[in-house]
DNA sequence: CCCGAAATGTAAAACAGCATACAGATAGAA
DNA sequence: TTCTATCTGTATGCTGTTTTACATTTCGGG
């Protein structure tokens, strides 16, 4: 088996496939490299292909006509994404974007269709990554519908505890690069109301904050504050292994 | 073929299906009706099994502890619901009410993974259906994200006409009983500010409103204003055939 | 036909979050 | 290093929305 199709392999979603079609979607996928911030599709591309992260982070945005920006998601290795261009043609109606230096694989649809025919194991499987990301999207509607802004950050510190959480001496410090920016539009506030908040929890002695650094200090009164259970830590271990490095990511673009 | 399948036959999720394979999903569903505003599932059932929708309208909501409410969709005959309850065990996050008298079948989780197993094509297609719920859900998320309360009820207002339009010599009726505590469930606002927007709008002379009745007067001027195309009325048939009348369904409870 | 529950209408006060307008701080590139 | 773009901090007025507190109307069941 060649190297690059190693991942794919190794994702639990495809593990079910046989040699034959494994090397079928290997002759016919795509490998490419992001670099942090570059866009991955746009919402003019024909939407046609489903995307597969092998490794980094992709953010699934929507932007207004007047330019305001919203992130409805955060993609995981593993994880598809794109991948309702494969029901319904049509423009996509959101933009993808490499969160940090990512790796990709492009499946073209026609392929991945016919596969999904053959294998009721990969229908089943990519049935229930679109399921999962469905529950993700309630719960942020659940969370617009009822909490204030600061509840909502609140809410969002403790998620990203839960993934990118790393135990320090002061605190858990948010292992991830994440401007006020970025905040905002997860939450759907403004960037200000969001710096207002974060200096009150600062204040409350919850957390304290860095330039793109927040370390929770109180989590327990943290999760208490918005009623929700205090949240495990991942291990840093990903269910996706991390593939033989790539030369120079950044020339990827 | 008996006729308690019939409409599983007919809905096209499972025309694919050989006809041993519809009797032994025959062989264990049941049929139930539901009477307007009564309860199908609670966010407390174990959540296997899935419900396919025959005849109605059922509504999905959210209850915040301290009792607010929200719709999080509807669901349309030929719909299935309770459907994440396949994947990930566990008491269902949501509460599934019907909004008129509805006729559900109820489909037991371990027949349905088998048959998914065994057809490629229903699992296709039950993909799809989640496809279809996570893209309204996403469109309602963007909506929250980026309009006023004024735009979202206008919003709200087109997309019923879509589905429910009927015209009429006054304007375009829509055909569905809803109080405006049930149009604030689904925007996200409280019931007073819905009755004063709507009274602005009939100020406007954009509608008019009366009792659970609301007849928009201007469709052109109402998309306009919420920068979208104006939508097309859904003819009155069903892809979903209406079945045999059911004797009395308020009986059903 | 009457009554009670539900739906609707209205209005004042309080508030949260936004838009706007800056200014200082910091990192990364040149 | 220096320079520039990005990030952060802060203040102010304003607007839309909720909250609260009612009064009124209407439907549907007994």
């Amino acid at each position: 088996m060649s190297q690059t199709i190693w991942h794919v392999k190794n994702c639990s979603l495809f593990e079910k496939l046989s040699e034959e079609q494994l090397s079928q979607l290997e002759g016919r996928a795509r490998i490419r490299s992001f670099p942090r911030n570059s866009a991955i599709y746009l919402p003019t591309d024909i939407s046609d292909g489903t995307f597969l992260l092998a490794e980094g982070r992709v953010r699934i945005c929507s932007t207004t006509s007047d330019g305001k920006q919203a992130i409805l998601d955060f993609i995981k290795p593993g994880e598809l994404f794109g991948e309702l261009g494969l029901f319904h043609e049509g423009e996509r109606d959101e933009r993808a974007e490499a969160a940090v230096d990512s790796t990709v694989y492009l499946l073209p649809g026609d392929d991945l269709r016919r596969l999904m025919q053959n294998s009721a194991e990969l229908s089943l499987g990519i049935t229930k990554l679109i399921g999962m990301r469905r529950k993700r999207i309630e719960r942020r509607l659940r969370s617009l519908l009822f909490r204030s802004n600061r509840d909502r950050l609140a809410h969002l510190l403790l998620e990203l505890i839960e993934q990118y959480g790393k135990h320090l001496a002061e605190g858990i410090l948010i292992d991830l690069r994440l401007s006020h920016q970025e905040l905002a539009s997860i939450i759907g506030a403004t960037r200000e109301t969001v710096t207002a908040l974060l200096g009150e929890m600062q204040y409350d002695r919850l957390i304290t904050v860095g330039r793109q650094r927040i370390v929770v200090k109180d989590l327990q009164r943290l999760a208490q504050s918005v009623d929700v259970a205090v949240p495990e830590i991942a291990p840093p271990s990903r269910n996706y292994p991390k593939p033989v490095p790539v030369p120079d990511k950044l020339s990827g673009q």
